[in-house]
DNA sequence: CGGAATTTTGAAACCTTTCAAATTGGGTGG
DNA sequence: CCACCCAATTTGAAAGGTTTCAAAATTCCG
């Protein structure tokens, strides 16, 4: 695992994407770079925040990947989302859902104490977008689990990803890097990693993906969103058989 | 549908609520009155914000209950989110970038204005762990449709829905009241109407829950919980979700 | 009272999981 | 640099859980 470095190895990725996504003046940069340069490095498969924990202060995501985990008595695990570089984590300011979830490092991560929001112009503005953001994922995430097979989640999971990626400057049109294995794949779309691989070789087999261990390529993403109906914004009000 | 008043009728359940979650002073009530009073219908079937809607100002469910809703472009339909009386809508501040969901009126629905959270003391606390909450549970929402089958769905959800509307001051030991159809239930799960229905008697036949139309009775709550490995939802390990 | 919506039933097809076990790939120590 | 070990990927066959497609039975509401 990991063979390349890890997606995000790149220090600017958080500040890639919190100057796009509202906070490319100057003095946000330079008091993000400070942050930056106090990461901490969190080993691989070490808690990033744990259940109960007392949950310190909001942190970014400099480089590495994580996941939101949750785990049920019985040993069935779900990963309720995945976190890249340039996320955010424990916004939402004091109570943050504490037995909910656990957060844990998938590759090793570096993680950064996120500056106050008024210590820059823009700060506030990007962390309410990312915010907002993540709770779109989020959403993201119960559709794809509630009404998508095995194959279009997997297809819609990764070009989720590779929004985000892109958005964080770490993928192109060929694709990008991920640290993610078969089983992880399973983990966060709610399938068994067996299946998770088989429906993997037949979207390979049409063409649809290129997947070998540490990257994927995404052949024509636009043409994948297009076949699985990806279409972020739809929703007509009134429907004739809705509610 | 509806045959007896929507759950939430009573016009305190916002105040109950928020009262619970960090608004008990007397100022913070009565501005909330005040909102309450100012309060607009939403018939059956509408929608309470649309996507790409202008989504005014944060807005509180008084009576009645919404469902956030995403289509897909085939017409698959999954509910996102069930709202009840005492939850507030469009918190989070500012745009949804990504958006695609509508939340739209399952029954009659009266909505408030929400008092800014400067207004009164404790109202900005009790956003906040409202907000937490709603987090927490999509949360949960996901790890439901990820990794549980179609009975422990069921009774998850069921269990959920008690909490919140316990909390919120409208359900008792015995059950409470649901406009919930069993085709609505479908679309929260991730399940066919017809799965949903035969699930259902199966959960009646091992004397778990009493489903007639209108009204959901936990035979056993606690037992139930224990039997599919259900914990509370918590946000804070302070704050007493448990009434 | 009558039409519409909701709940129920049945049987068969389908997708996904299970349970093993084989294979591949990469990293480590000798 | 090769052998070996462990993790990750693959493969097969069979069992299971859910969906589909119809259609009947109930219940609700105007």
């Amino acid at each position: 695992m990991t063979q390349e470095r890890p997606t995000g190895a790149s220090p600017s990725a958080l500040l890639t994407r919190l100057s796009r996504l509202g906070a490319p003046s100057p003095e946000a940069q330079s008091i993000l770079a400070a942050a930056i340069a106090r990461a901490n490095v969190v080993r691989i498969r070490r808690e990033i925040v744990g259940e109960g924990d007392s949950l310190g202060r909001p942190r970014a995501i400099v480089s590495g990947w994580a996941a939101r985990v949750r785990l049920l008595q019985d040993g069935r695990r779900q990963f309720v989302s995945l976190l890249i570089p340039g996320d955010l984590v424990g916004l939402g300011g004091q109570p943050d859902p504490i037995a909910s979830s656990t957060v844990i490092a998938i590759t090793e991560v570096a993680i950064a104490p996120l500056p106050d929001a008024a210590a820059a112009p823009g700060l506030a503005a990007a962390y309410a977008v990312s915010a907002a953001l993540e709770k779109a994922y989020l959403m993201s995430q119960v559709t794809r689990l509630g009404r998508l097979n095995a194959q279009e989640r997997i297809a819609d999971l990764l070009l989720e990803l590779s929004e985000r990626l892109t958005l964080a400057g770490l993928a192109d049109i060929r694709g990008f890097a991920t640290p993610l294995t078969q089983e992880m794949l399973a983990d966060v779309l709610g399938l068994t990693p067996v299946h998770v691989n088989r429906m993997l070789q037949m979207a390979r087999r049409e063409g649809d993906i290129e997947w070998r261990p540490g990257r994927v390529t995404l052949v024509d993403p636009e043409a994948l969103a297009r076949k699985i109906g990806r279409t972020p914004v739809r929703v007509s009000a009134t429907l004739p058989t809705d509610y």
